[in-house]
DNA sequence: GTGGTCTAGACCACC
DNA sequence: GTGGTCTAGACCACG
């Protein structure tokens, strides 16, 4: 497994445990881990991170506890059998969870709908040509 | 001045200072505060959103070193003179930025350009007809 | 009496009240103000520099405890006789003392005593020329 | 790193906090404190000057709106990168803003030009041989 | 009455 | 362990 879809963002305010769960999430969701794969140990996923290991130890339990990772004893942990789609699921929930509130803040400060469309489509234009760096959630 | 601009969120991961703060750069943005007026005193503030008055205070200082709030001694503060494209810039520099983070974690879970502008859409939407609540981001 | 000698500004941090004592000791030192004229009334002094009146009465009353202003029986208040010399006292005193505080944390701000003569002899300078303002203390 | 370049005056007008925020931002100016390194925690900082913690904790956070420190999540508090030049900047302007300010007093004392630089060389010179203490400004 | 500062103590999330 | 947030209450200076 290439960790190409690794972005962790150790100041954008979202908890690194956190950030590390929902990619393996979207990576799972989107086929570039599949069930039955193991996923790097909870030491060697913290040093290509360059985190702590609790942080991915953390990430990992989460993703027990939701059904997404699975423990094989003394080898380490597997994507589940059933893990896609339910992963597919869990992505849309987060992300549309994530739109709405972002739009409900847009709206709730008085900025009309087409403004909100406008700044929509601007962001959307300039993740096509340059990688664009996010900050603050 | 009514408050129907605030509406404070105590379980939204946004500590209550920088929401109130942020709901009055939008309404000094929109209009509904305009500069030279005052706002209401910390106290007041604070009783009618039921929170501590040092947390009110903690917000009315942001905008005092963003130039937003300006402090007559004695008597309270008001809405400073230019506050007010300044805090037009703010909103669209907030809202943008919000934006820009959302898109990139969409994009970054593999979910295609017309996948996520369909999650846009239905959102929008459903904000045209009932009031959407948000929970966590 | 000209009020030329007053430059009351709201938001440099020292409480207007003291800029008014200070300012009205100074004139006395200075011979601007004589001993035995009459100062203008609390409400005139309070109209002229567009401040509140309690803080004139404050200023005034903080003046005739260190035995600058006397009042007179239903007529108002005069400069007392003895206080010019004792004006030029406070002035040295309170320049000095002002002096003093900024050397030390100059010092302390490891400027060497160099760097710190240069910074007095540039704004000696700079006031020579053009009207300084002046902010924070 | 030794506190030795702190020195705390609860009774000089100067908010504790302010004056905890500016003697960092000295020492880093200084060199005292470097780019990179760690500074004490809120809490033995607090402990070490026998104030609260939330007055150091808001002295920090003061010094993160100016980029002069940084957090690092869960383990504490650096020193930004590009911290030094800026603190240099901000110590001359510092410093420079109360000597105008002195200045500017001073004169409006009317007293000449060589009664202030003679009160400026014997307070620079008093400096050398002992330690002055300052009270209020 | 106003804002500003400081203290004290609790709770939380993260590492 | 760390910083961050919030509450509560006291005191002060200013008008």
């Amino acid at each position: 497994m290439s960790n190409t879809f690794f972005e962790i963002n150790a100041s954008n305010g979202i908890p690194v445990y956190e950030q590390v769960a929902r990619q393996i999430t979207f990576a799972v969701a989107a086929g570039s881990l599949q069930p039955g794969e193991m996923i790097p140990s909870v030491r060697e996923m913290a040093r290509e991170l360059a985190i702590n290991p609790n942080t991915v130890a953390r990430a990992y339990r989460q993703l027990q506890d939701v059904g997404v990772l699975e423990s094989v004893r003394g080898s380490g942990l597997t994507i589940q059998s059933g893990a896609k789609s339910r992963c597919k699921t869990m992505r849309s929930r987060l992300i549309r969870e994530r739109i709405s509130n972002v739009l409900t803040e847009a709206r709730q400060s008085q900025l009309t709908d087409n403004e909100i469309m406008e700044f929509v489509q601007v962001e959307m234009d300039r993740k096509h040509t340059k990688r664009g760096k996010n900050d603050r959630a």
